[in-house]
DNA sequence: ACCATGACGTTTC
DNA sequence: CGAAACGCCATGG
């Protein structure tokens, strides 16, 4: 397990970007990353997602998809299409695991958040 | 210390 | 656009 410090700040921030993600919203692994000043730490954004099954919070990690808009992550969600229920019903158009008009519903934490 | 894996990203072909 | 290679970094064997 990994260094039971005080906190994970990294992980814990990652949560909390997750967690502020607005309804109907969704972000990147790379912009949540660039946002910790971690812009090579993609990978380990993704690895916190994984963990956040054992976090008692519930992150919307459904509102998290790669650069490209693709839910790459769904496969890790309970079933095969939970993820893309999940985004449908916030209005957002998902279409062979793809995220239509992404630029739209993308939210930049480094942008809109501050 | 080394190698393999991964919910990524960029570059190159 | 798609596939492959490379880079990047943490975790586990």
């Amino acid at each position: 397990m990994a260094s039971n410090s005080k906190n994970d700040n990294f992980f814990e921030k990652v949560y909390e970007v997750a967690r502020q993600i607005p309804y109907g919203k969704v972000t990147s692994y790379g912009a949540i990353a660039v946002y910790l000043g971690a812009a090579r730490s993609a990978r380990m954004v993704g690895w916190a997602m994984n963990n956040s099954h054992h976090q008692t919070n519930e992150i919307p990690a459904h509102r998290v998809v790669n650069r490209k808009g693709i839910l790459t992550g769904k496969h890790h969600f309970d079933g095969t299409n939970l993820m893309q229920q999940l985004l449908e019903n916030e209005g957002i158009e998902v279409v062979e695991n793809q995220i239509q008009n992404f630029e739209k519903v993308f939210w930049n934490p480094s942008k809109e958040l501050l």
